[in-house]
DNA sequence: GACGTCGGTCGATATCGTCCAGCATGGCGG
DNA sequence: CCGCCATGCTGGACGATATCGACCGACGTC
């Protein structure tokens, strides 16, 4: 599906998603229009969802990331989804399998902002918090073997 | 410390990074070198920390996400952590509070290479895993506001 | 073996980025 | 209160880059 130019674009764009086509192409070894015209089709194909930019959390203020793991009372989980996703501090949330019927990330300024936050959900789920020390491994790719 | 323009140029960058800067000029309603130095700036600042692409992870073959919560044995914790980094499928892994030491997400393209990693960390550690089954909210930047 | 398709290069032209000079604004000291 | 400096913006010129069309070669099909 993806032959080895392919990838190793890929590979570039994660590190640097705004360089040229011109340099592209010379980290790939092709022109600049057989560049543009793979970028367009990875595009179509959905194989690229969007180039993106990485902000820093603490820059906006956000001092403080925590998971929760949130199991919804019966009969209240699509409250309980709606009220996740409007809830902007919530900035990525899964839903999986097991007790706990979503994970989700929230950044806040403050542990104040966090009690607000979580009490709001309280009457509808069961929370279980864990306030995030340090990034071991901070998103990135799966392997693009 | 940013000002409402440098927050309405990064809210355009978290939709299409690639954007020109003359286009983004234009979204921003100021002249492209203008938006040439805030750029910089807010890079060396380290408000933007990289511009990125975001891959679907089933155009690469994998199919499934887990969550895993990671708990050491005693006296295991850098030997599991080293491990988990080492294992590209890793693809996130906080380092939290709480009885779950990290927490970490998975990309894997069957059951089998799931059960597979695993493995290699069953006897340095419990792991509880969860699947993902969808994504209500996937990765977003915190409010900007 | 001829033909169509796909993916590539090359060169011309349009578009864009960058540099520079000059101007407006706001804060500060005399 | 006024002049001065620092900061950040604009517009235009010029070099760099993207895009488009024409063409080429490899490959698979009939």
């Amino acid at each position: 599906m993806l032959d080895d130019i392919d990838r190793r674009l890929l590979a570039v764009l994660v590190e640097d998603a705004r360089l040229s086509l011109k340099e592209l192409a010379a980290r790939v070894g092709l022109s600049s229009p057989s560049v543009s015209e793979r970028l367009r089709r990875l595009e179509e194909r959905g194989v690229v969802r969007a180039y993106t930019v990485d902000i820093a959390p603490q820059a906006l203020g956000y001092q403080l990331q925590a998971i929760v793991r949130i199991r919804p009372m019966p009969g209240r989980l699509h409250v309980v989804q709606k009220l996740i996703e409007e809830t902007e501090a919530f900035c990525e949330c899964d839903k999986v399998t097991g007790d706990d019927c979503f994970i989700a990330r929230l950044f806040v300024r403050s542990i104040e902002e966090l009690d607000r936050i979580l009490d709001r959900i309280a009457d509808k789920a069961e929370t279980s918090t864990a306030i995030v020390k340090s990034q071991p491994i901070r998103r990135r790719p799966p392997p693009l073997a």
